[in-house]
DNA sequence: CTGAAAGCGCTTACAG
DNA sequence: CTGAAAGCGCTTACAG
């Protein structure tokens, strides 16, 4: 390849005629602390730059046993939610001066084993993780090591661990109980078929706020599985535009809105007046659809932010584990009555 | 931290009581090349697996000389477009053993310089980048060095490098031809106020096609200012629907369709009526606009992989360098008559 | 104020 | 068949 090799301190050394010593210190800021005199300190400035020297994170983050770096495990970087997430994620551990390396799940519990170790060996200095289902056990191998992680958007109730997420609770039942005063009581929840707190807290949310209004009678679930996403919404939405016996629809996922608005656009259904619709997250989509879709939103920007704060804080030693819940908030339009 | 001391080879070594330089010779399958004797072959596994060995890759990296690691800088990660292509690169790449770093530079010059340094100083063994407007130099600054780059989605003529983009004129030509065969004259093209090949190209395309067509006097372009899109856009469709003196408009990326959607929902446009619309790209939103838009669709996925597939050949020592060429395909919807 | 040296965890020629 | 040793490019206690 007949690359150019790089410079390192040896060579500043060398330029300057001093040890390799004095050059780290000095380009680390340490002149004052090391009491180097400013001669050379003026020096070996001067040839790092002439020579433009780039230090070797490589050989310093093993050197140091730290790599500045954080892994971020999603379901999929390509869905806006979690792409929005990374930005955030990205633009926050910039600040903190760290970079990210990230990784998508799929969902999958193998797929996220294999990230976390390939992103271990990699010696990131801690994760950020959207875990998946029934992946309990990869998440608690890391608590139970100390390793600095923090789970965001899902987490595990059982587990003593970081993490930062909606109250998902709070989101669904807020939202149901918008739609219950403005009287409807058909109202169904579709949901995804996991076990996650966060799917099983938006279905409490759902099922209390029925309850509470004294509607248990109507209480009706819909539970989609995340792999067949596409074929099981459009058979439920069909279903349900058949029998005609649903008021409103909450969707609990972004992309369970998005799927369920084709099936439904599919099936010209006419929203609000035949049915009424509550979608999740927010999406450009949600804005043409016919018409303008209320939705449950996220604060997503608090959300990154908040995650990598913590797990800077984490990796810099606290033992302090937070758990943040985050209020959302529904955005009215015109989807329901 | 408390953190437990990670197993190292040195680990397994005593515990097998053997040298570390079979150790490695066999986790890196040297076995046969090196002839170890079956029996140590297999105690080396078995200390490896009962003390849970995890190669360090910062260790081998720095030794080495290669990280296995891509960095990836697009304009935003939260751009769908970027998210998807940045998908399809991880999967990629993975197939590969690389892991992806990602920067988003925001279209500007001096993050993206930033972006480039710090995953230099990370010892990437190449990037994927989609260079912003006037960065030149720091892209034939890499390729001087000889470092492994290929640019994708747009690129610099004028530099020898790799680079895998759509055929961005035949896109907007072969598009604009279409509306002309509809018999729609006075075609308007948004595009980006850029000196970038890929919006000159585009640019180029609805000009010939307008030419060829004897349309000349009908040429309209409107630039929007990347910084300014939404003010700019919103202006501007205002205008258009005031002068009421075009009759179809082609959007020369996703994010000013986008923009130019919701502009055009808020002036009430009528679609196709008033004017026909082609948008650029794909996204949901296009999906639910009404009438669902007609757009020029990238082959994201093939791009995606051809840029992995260049830059792993580079990073192999090829000195060939690839110019690849995607074509572009017209989704016919109902938003041109 | 400055330098020689150890060491982070690997890989890999070299020697036997 | 196996081991001792150098070295990747840094940082950092230690000694003077």
């Amino acid at each position: 390849m007949m690359r150019k090799k790089k410079i390192s301190i040896k060579d500043i050394a060398k330029e300057v005629g001093v040890s390799i010593a004095l050059v780290s210190y000095v380009l680390n800021g340490l002149e004052k602390e090391k009491r180097v005199s400013q001669e050379i300190v003026q020096k070996i400035h001067a040839a790092a730059k002439e020579l433009n020297y780039q230090p070797n994170q490589i050989a310093r983050s093993l050197r140091r046993g730290a790599t500045n770096t954080i892994g971020l495990i999603v379901a999929d970087i390509s869905n806006p939610f979690f792409g929005q997430l990374a930005r955030v994620i990205e633009d926050e551990a910039a600040k903190y001066n760290y970079t990210v390396i990230f990784g998508s799940s799929d969902e999958s519990c193998s797929k996220s084993a294999s990230l976390i170790e390939a992103l271990l060996n990699r010696q990131v200095d801690g994760f950020i993780i959207s875990p998946s289902e029934n992946c309990v056990d990869q998440i608690s191998n890391l608590v139970s090591k100390d390793f600095p992680v923090v789970l965001v958007d899902r987490y595990f109730p059982e587990l003593e661990v970081n993490y930062v997420a909606l109250d998902n609770f709070q989101a669904t039942y807020s939202a149901v109980n918008m739609l219950i005063a403005k009287g409807y009581k058909k109202i169904k929840l579709i949901a995804y078929k996991s076990s996650l707190i966060h799917m099983k807290e938006r279905v409490r949310g759902y099922v209390e706020a029925m309850q509470k209004a004294g509607l248990q009678k109507e209480l009706s679930i819909k539970e989609i599985r995340y792999s067949q996403i596409s074929s099981d919404m459009g058979k439920t939405i069909d279903v349900i535009v058949e029998d005609n016996a649903s008021e409103a629809l909450v969707f609990a996922t972004n992309a369970l809105t998005l799927s369920g608005l084709y099936a439904l656009k599919r099936n010209n259904v006419e929203v609000p007046g035949k049915l009424a619709v509550v979608g999740f997250d927010g999406h450009e989509a949600f804005d043409f659809f016919q018409p303008p879709l209320t939705y449950i939103k996220q604060p997503l920007e608090e959300m990154g932010k908040e995650s990598v704060k913590i797990l800077i804080e984490q990796i810099q030693g606290s033992k302090k584990i937070a758990h943040i819940t985050l209020k959302p908030n529904v955005v009215m339009r015109t989807s329901c009555r």
